[in-house]
DNA sequence: CCGCATCCTTAGCGATACTG
DNA sequence: CAGTATCGCTAAGGATGCGG
């Protein structure tokens, strides 16, 4: 039994680090989970494990360098496992880790957000846009 | 009285923008707020308004150039203001608008999320390297 | 099927200098 | 104080072709 709970680390981490300075690591694991990839990679991981195909499929537009490196990136940081079966072809699964479920429901919020807001955005920027520009 | 809630049509846009799709505006929306420097102006805004300056002291390492083109940016889209007083010198002071306040608690819980998990990260990342780096 | 390696173009971004 | 303008570098990222 530890001294102090998961929790509690947790707790000192968040006192330790600050993403507000430049030099903090959190500022850099920010920038990387700050992705549009990372958002979408995590997002479609929500429904259970995910074949490297399905998921480019899935992610529309995704080119598979950027693939690649979101997911390799994403498994070095221990949010997704990636397991290959040694068939042929190869099949190659991913998976959210536990800590990669920590975070995903905050990304999936983000994404919501973003499709529920759309017409607010849309209808500023038109304000936005017109008000400046009245020719 | 409108026939639908506001609720309604965020549910009726919800459904009708994916991020998933290349061509969604949801998707360009989405690459926007996960940014970095959207992050930690929309959680410095948090606390109340702010200047120009204060911003600029608080999120440190920012540039001017990046500082204003976030600036600019979200106000273009209606998640915060800017408000001029004609002193001299002249005084900018930013706040959130209500869209900027319901996406506000989102990103910050991104930010937090960050700080209280870099350990578990980083001791991933060792995992990950010396795994594959052993000699 | 699942990548990695390479080339190449674009644009993000920092640094610097100047203005109301 | 709060920007704008310009330059120049670097790195992100798409396209293509090859390999296990």
């Amino acid at each position: 039994m530890p001294t102090r709970t998961a929790a509690q680390l947790r707790e000192e981490a968040a006192r330790e680090y600050d993403a507000f300075l430049a030099t903090c690591p959190a500022r850099q694991l920010l920038d990387r989970i700050s992705d549009k990839w990372v958002t979408l990679v995590l997002t479609a991981l929500a429904d259970g494990p995910q074949r490297y195909s399905d998921l480019s499929r899935r992610i529309a537009g995704v080119s598979q360098k950027m693939l690649t490196q979101t997911l390799r990136s994403l498994e070095r940081d221990g949010l997704l496992t990636r397991s290959v079966t040694p068939s042929v072809p190869v099949r190659v699964d991913y998976d959210l880790t536990p800590l990669g479920r920590t975070l995903m429901p905050l990304i999936s919020a983000i994404k919501s957000w973003a499709e529920s807001h759309m017409p607010e955005v849309a209808a500023a920027r038109t304000t936005y846009d017109t008000a400046s520009t009245p020719a």
